[in-house]
RNA sequence: GGAGGGUUAGCUCAGCCGGGAGAGCAACUGCCUUACAAGCAGUAGGUCACAGGUUCGAGCCCUGUACUCUCCACCA
């Protein structure tokens, strides 16, 4: 007697236990050295948030990846990231200590960042459980944070170099200012969204004259108070005279001027602009062109400066309101549109953001981007499926400088070091106390780096760079990146041009892009709708495999996908029908002893064995060539089907007596075909769903430790039987015709009847007779090439033989005649199909010849098949 | 404004290199059959959004249209 499995399948029971024995095991660290390496980074998610399906989903593509490729004689390395400095935590650390009515500023920085590295190191290492329940095999002793030590250092190598090369430069530009968070955010960390707002149109006297006005309109009137020119086209006619002018600013006083300026559109509005560099990006370009001042009006939490006793204080809303009635007021306010226009969020708290000019770091990205675009371009890296290279190319060519000094403290610290004495500023990777020119102290920029910044090192600040480590040389560039596509602009493109500027070489060579995993209503998955489905309560409810298996059956790249209910409960069968078949294959073993290709006595298998040994083999090929295409939903479908409708509902019944015929030699071989190709079955679908596989693998006869560090199988021209695979379709067909059937008769699987096949091939269904008393519920079969008497008897009729079932009184004639008649139609239209494609001779002459005897095949079954129907009718109106 | 998806059975979605439309769920009929009712055996259900085109042949390729989603841009 054989090992057993529990009778229910519960995959709490085993799914621990079997990942802290791989872990013990050292399965998770690279094997096989020397090998092809296949490396992949893990995205470091976020700690301010419970694991959420996008990491499931992440995780599980990369993982079955990783133990894919292991399986294959690879050398895998897969780095597991779990948390990278962000506003969002920043925030949440703050949020915290107001909580115990602290504030960062109490606190002070260094014990800020105590905190910091304290929540780190809790939810840090949550997240790491969370995602060991979803079976990731990433080897954890190289488990990185972003602001580790060894990461930091690549940070700050990366600034100094950057810098030197002049590509980093400080300066005073108008960037995007979350008067929430404080901080500035690059242009991908705005989020822009439609709001309902008005349009205020106002009047601007013009100095020194007869009362003459100039007429704008503007959505955000608290900028008038940082106003420094009005600009028109220099083209429109109606303000030529206008140009150079000086205009009063309202309610302030100020004298501005008149410009001119081609960014003004002539037909929107009036065709006059106020200018605010302050405070509007555009703006602030025509201030530059004009040389005008640059007046900011708001503090950095968004309220009016001293500068406007009037105001001051004020939020800017709050502002709004007081301007627009002193704008009324004083007259200059002409009338007021409901007007709808975009305005800009900060994509983390959601408050709109303020244009605001302040003195920040930049990267240039120009130089940056090229190498980085043409690498796409030549098809260095591709992008899986190919057309989320557009979306990259796009967005890699219309980059302006990327701004990546945050106010934040969580993070990393610019290495940028000033003089407070002689004004000297030096970049540099050592921390400087002095000034190296004056010898005095010097102060380092309070200001941190944008969390992409660092992020963007990851695949080779893992590994050690800037030192020339083993990983470095052996895993990098890696093998393929796993993200949403919602993260490609922020993280993906980044990592490509850092990769191809620090290190020479390309950050990775696939990009995998996946979708978003959205509720059964197909919105998306978020905290504020509470819609969100908490991938840990999936596993306990149905597992892990379970869950994995929903996440990536009937899916293709880069497409959303709705989780049901009903999708994992369908997963959760799956894995159920295998557990079941795996226990009555293991009831019905004798011994321990393992099976392997060679042991398989191929010359003396009867056609079943041979068949669904055939069918396992080309089962085999088709997910290896899908896995290695990346068509993970259409591989794990074929094993779906193999696994249900192939091999539980057809082998297993097929082979049902011979394993009651116990000492029998036709019931030895029958266990090893089962053990054969349950055992290979379950190594093919251990990436997919590792711990159901591994715990029947193990429960199996087996040779090795555990399926995870066996061979993947692989495809083989023996196992390959096209006749018997032939053979046994015929009668498959003929036993599904006799229960189509008996079943539209209604007959009691319990009448059984003597069955009479005729057909033209005896060959292909003696022998086989046994299969139709089991499974076609008959009590005796005959074969026969002859035409024998059907009186008394209904006919199931296929494309190779007519099965005789004496049932006659049964059944009903007129239906039996009605369903006769059906399949004849059906028949005749299968014919004329075929025939009308042979009489094209077009067809014949182009089409590939398999094709054409194809037809020629299908034309010659259909009419044998109506010459049969035929017959049956004709007898049944005689009768 | 620019770009890219999607439109296939009642629902959710697959459909590879162009070669006779598939799955799961739901529905209907019958079953406790020597693993599995989380199951078994059957049945029904589709003008593949619409209109043209290419082709011997189109769900698939091309052009246009409609509806829909997403990303990018951001005209005050």
């Amino acid at each position: 007697m054989a090992k057993q499995l529990e009778k229910k399948y519960d995959p709490s029971e085993f799914e621990e236990r079997l990942y802290a024995e791989w872990n013990e095991k050292g399965y998770f660290r690279p094997g096989r050295p020397g090998a092809k390496p296949f490396s992949i980074v893990m995205p470091p998610p976020n700690i301010t948030g419970q694991l959420h399906m996008g990491h499931a989903l992440d995780n599980t593509l990369q993982d079955l990846l990783v133990r894919y490729k292991r399986m294959c004689g690879f050398n895998t390395l897969w780095v597991p990231g779990t948390d990278h400095a962000s506003i969002a935590t920043e925030a949440k650390i703050v949020e915290k200590m107001r909580e115990e009515g602290l504030t960062k500023e109490q606190i002070g920085r260094e014990g800020f960042l105590e905190r910091a590295w304290d929540w780190n190191r809790q939810y840090g290492g949550r997240i790491t459980e969370q995602l060991k329940k979803l079976g990731s095999s990433c080897d954890w002793s190289r488990q990185r944070f972003t602001m580790d030590e060894g990461c930091s250092e690549a940070v700050r190598e990366v600034f100094v170099r950057l810098y030197r090369k002049g590509l980093i430069y400080r300066g005073n530009r108008i960037i995007n200012w979350c008067p929430h968070c404080l901080t500035s955010i690059s242009d991908a960390e705005v989020e822009y969204e439609e709001q309902a707002g008005h349009f205020w149109h106002l009047r601007y006297p013009v100095k020194d004259s007869d009362g003459e006005f100039i007429y704008l309109a503007t959505t955000r009137p608290e900028t008038l108070l940082g106003d420094t020119a009005v600009a028109v086209n220099p083209k429109d006619e109606r303000y030529r005279h206008l140009v150079g002018k000086t205009l009063i600013l309202p309610l302030v006083g100020r004298e501005i001027p008149v410009v001119a300026d081609e960014y003004v559109e002539m037909d929107f509005g009036t065709g006059a602009v106020k200018i605010t560099p302050a405070h509007d990006p555009n703006d602030f370009e025509v201030g530059l062109r004009h040389g005008l001042e640059v007046i900011n009006v708001l503090t950095p939490d968004a309220r009016v400066t001293d500068d406007y006793p009037a105001y001051a204080g004020m939020d800017r809303y709050e502002a709004r309101k007081a301007i627009v009635r002193d704008l009324e007021a004083g007259g200059y306010l002409v009338r007021v549109e409901n007007y709808s226009h975009n305005v800009g969020t900060c994509y983390r708290c959601g408050t709109t953001i303020e244009p605001r000019v302040s003195l920040q770091w930049f990267v240039r990205m120009e130089s940056l981007a090229k190498p980085a675009i043409q690498a796409v371009k030549d098809g260095d890296i591709r992008f899986i499926p190919e057309r989320f290279s557009k979306n990259y190319l796009h967005w890699m060519e219309n980059l302006r400088d990327w701004c990546i000094s945050r106010q934040l403290w969580w993070g990393h610290r610019i290495p940028a070091f000033y003089c407070d004495d002689c004004g000297e500023l030096t970049v540099t990777a050592e921390p400087q106390a002095v000034c190296p020119k004056c010898g005095k102290p010097m102060r380092q920029d309070p200001d941190t780096l944008d969390t992409w910044f660092s992020s963007a090192l990851w695949p080779f600040s893992t590994l050690g760079w800037p030192n020339r480590t083993e990983d470095l040389e052996t895993f990098y560039p890696t093998s393929t990146l796993v993200t949403g596509y919602d993260i490609i602009t922020f993280w993906v493109s980044r990592m490509i041009f850092s990769g191809l500027e620090h290190t020479g070489k390309k950050p990775f060579s696939d990009v995998l892009v996946h979708g978003l995993v959205r509720d059964a209503q197909g919105r998306k998955m978020s905290k504020s709708l509470g819609n969100g489905i908490d991938p840990l309560e999936l596993i306990r409810t149905y597992g892990c495999d379970a869950l994995r298996f929903a996440l990536v059956s009937g899916n293709s790249p880069g497409n959303d996908m709705r989780a049901s209910e009903e999708k994992f409960e369908a997963a959760r069968n799956f894995a159920n029908k295998i557990w079941n078949a795996a226990r009555f294959v293991l009831m019905n073993l004798d011994g321990e002893e393992p099976v392997s290709f060679a042991d398989l006595p191929l010359a003396d298998l009867p056609d079943e064995d041979k068949w669904i040994l055939s069918r396992y083999n080309r089962t085999v090929g088709e997910v290896r060539e899908n896995l290695d295409r990346y068509e993970l939903g259409v591989a794990l479908g074929k094993l779906y089907d193999f696994i249900w409708d192939v091999f539980c509902d057809w082998y297993i019944e097929l082979v049902k007596a011979r394993l009651s015929e116990k000492g029998t030699e036709s019931n030895r071989t029958a266990q090893k075909v089962l053990i054969y190709v349950l055992s290979n079955t379950m190594a093919l679908l251990h990436p997919f769903m590792p711990f159901i596989t591994e715990e029947i693998w193990r429960t199996l006869p087996h040779e090795g430790d555990s399926v995870m560090v066996s061979d993947y199988p692989v495809c083989r021209a023996e196992l390959d039987f096209p006749r018997e695979e032939a053979s046994m379709r015929k009668v498959i067909d003929a036993i599904r015709a006799v229960r189509n059937l008996r079943s539209e008769m209604n007959v009691s699987r319990s009448r059984r009847a003597h069955l009479h096949i005729v057909t033209s091939e005896p060959s292909a269904f003696l022998g086989k007779e046994k299969f139709f008393e089991r499974l076609a519920f008959a009590s005796g079969v005959e074969v026969g090439s002859e035409t024998v008497n059907a009186d008394g008897s209904v006919r199931a009729i296929t494309d190779d033989c007519e099965v005789l079932i004496p049932l006659a009184d049964m059944i009903d004639r007129e239906e039996e005649l009605a369903r006769l008649r059906k399949e004849l139609t059906s028949a005749e239209g299968e014919l004329s199909r075929a025939q009308s494609k042979l009489a094209n001779a077009d067809f014949v002459a182009k089409a590939p010849q398999k094709l054409v005897d194809g037809e020629r095949a299908k034309a010659e079954n259909a009419s044998a098949k109506l010459e049969k129907l035929r017959a049956a009718i004709a007898h049944l109106e005689n009768l």
